[in-house]
DNA sequence: ACAAACTCTTGACTTGATCCAGTATTATGT
DNA sequence: ACATAATACTGGATCAAGTCAAGAGTTTGT
């Protein structure tokens, strides 16, 4: 099993409770902010430094456990879902966001038609738009 | 011709000299900051605050005349390549900022695989990399 | 030229995120 | 277990990007 302590110990990181609590309000909460999160992990071990969560996000980002959006105009996004292709929908209305699979495959959106002499290592999709609630209240 | 003032004109917005300094700010720096704009329409007309700034960049990407991309970590940028689907390629050491076709032709990032009941209309896409400068130096 | 509408300026303010020094916790070797 | 060195956390100050609001200044249409 991917226990949480063992998961930060295989990195070499040490283990926390600011980070267990980091890691378990992330998988417990997909797409939220630092905010939402350092929320989250106080009231599952009493209080958390907003430092420490940032430290602990972007550690966590860094190793690759955590994955990191920052939407245009509000606060980055963290979720637990890494190691696949995916990308996100945004509600322009409220903000709401979802997964979606790359369209064309498994990682095809690492070829772009002419690289300029970058050496590319990731892709960053967003598609902007208006989630079936706010459809249905226009 | 595309004079800047016609261009203004057209979408009826009124002509001020913040404006046409903004338009050509942008035209002449492509993926500048709003700060840097600033300095480059105040080398030009003089002065301009930078509520004017935001105030200008914000109706234009409105109206469709500019078009703003806002990667993870980094201010707003501006650019006035619009109407054609491209996306954009940015160093992770250095910051710089490149133009790139979209890979597959006109618009398709437009169709994901599964869009959740979401109404799409814009797909935003940021290759992240390293650019031949800083690959040589590293 | 005049009035109405709009824009610009100025300054304070909000939010997201980072820096720093000091304290506390974790991991490691005995 | 225990001591020690390394690392992380706390709290406060700080920064940068953007936004808000009120009054002064321009632009447009008649």
């Amino acid at each position: 099993m991917t226990d949480p302590a063992d998961l930060l110990r295989k990195h070499g990181l040490p283990i926390t409770a600011q980070r267990l609590g980091v890691l378990r309000a992330v998988a417990a909460r997909p797409h939220a902010t630092a905010d939402a999160i350092a929320e989250d992990v106080r009231s599952g071990i009493g209080s958390i430094s907003r430092q420490a969560v940032y430290n602990a996000l972007g550690m966590l980002a860094g190793k690759g456990l955590i994955r990191r959006i920052q939407p245009s105009g509000s606060a980055a996004l963290y979720e637990d879902r890494v190691g696949d292709n995916h990308h996100h929908l945004i509600c322009r209305t409220c903000g709401t966001t979802a997964d979606v699979d790359c369209a064309v495959g498994k990682a095809p959106c690492l070829s772009a038609s002419n690289n300029a002499g970058f050496r590319i290592d990731e892709a960053e999709v967003i598609y902007w738009g208006t989630c079936p609630d706010c459809l249905t209240k226009a």
